[in-house]
DNA sequence: GTTGAGCGTT
């Protein structure tokens, strides 16, 4: 997105590109460009921003339209306070594709480039040269290493939830399309710290305080659990007082303890 | 409301 085409970068040919360097995240283009457009004309102001979160990655881009002004600028502007913060300002060395540009200007067409690089290899892995490039951008990035360590902590903690909670039939569904979704609902709601869903299915989270500290549910189960779990069927029968009728094996015991001698009788 | 080395938009 550019200061004024929406549809990406206009025209970059012949233009001279500025790297614009610590700038406040809430510096907009359109806080940069009247700074910039009085050392000459500005053909496009970018800056990049987090494809996720939308936020501003703290640098810009000012394309000019001729050398001199470009230069102008860098001596005028690199140093400017701006917001509270310093901004450098210094010619580009790549452009947009990555070529390699010589005092912000590209040395090559990008459209060239495309069809080079197009015929030298059928295949245009498109997704993953942005994937890398995204990557190593990201990992030079602090405060984006810590974003990363939060989302794969929830998203562990996702996954643990949602197989201890119970194995669904759609387990497998939720754990492949799992981390853009939290992405999503994470960007859509990010006041909320947890997961509604499963907040709301969590069955400890809606124990008060007071029952949980009068009974813990845990031990509760566990100690409750065993006399029941141990006691069979058949040694219940044993323990209740006798049964009225007598079975077979008692009848015979007493009839055969009544036709003994004394040998078989204890005390 | 948070971040801070660096090079790019549908």
């Amino acid at each position: 997105m550019s200061h004024f085409g929406r549809a990406g970068p206009p025209d970059i040919r012949d233009t001279y590109s500025l790297l614009v360097l610590n700038i406040t995240f809430r510096t907009t283009a359109d806080d940069l460009f009247p700074l910039f457009d009085k050392y000459g004309k500005v053909v496009d102001v970018f800056i990049p921003r987090d494809r996720r979160t939308g936020d501003s990655r703290g640098f810009a881009f000012v394309r000019y339209k001729y050398a001199d002004e470009a230069q102008k600028a860098v001596e005028k502007l690199d140093g400017r306070v701006v917001d509270g913060r310093e901004m450098m300002v210094q010619f580009a060395k790549y452009g947009p594709n990555a070529e390699r540009i010589h005092k912000g200007r590209i040395l090559e067409p990008v459209e060239k480039l495309k069809r080079m690089s197009r015929s030298r290899s059928p295949r245009p892995r498109y997704r993953d040269e942005y994937r890398d490039r995204d990557y190593r951008r990201r990992s030079r990035s602090r405060s984006r290493d810590r974003y990363d360590r939060d989302r794969y902590r929830g998203r562990d903690r996702d996954r643990y939830l949602s197989r201890s909670r119970s194995r669904s039939p759609d387990y497998g569904k939720e754990r492949r399309r799992g981390r853009y979704d939290y992405e999503r609902s994470r960007s859509r709601s990010p006041d909320r710290s947890g997961s509604p869903t499963h907040h709301s299915s969590r069955p400890r989270g809606s124990l008060s305080p007071r029952s949980r500290s009068r009974s813990p549910v845990g031990l509760d189960d566990k100690e409750r659990s065993p006399p029941p779990r141990s006691v069979s069927p058949r040694r219940r029968a044993d323990s209740r007082t006798p049964s009225p009728v007598p079975s077979n094996a008692d009848v015979r015991i007493s009839q055969l303890s009544k036709d003994l001698p004394i040998t078989g009788r204890c005390k």
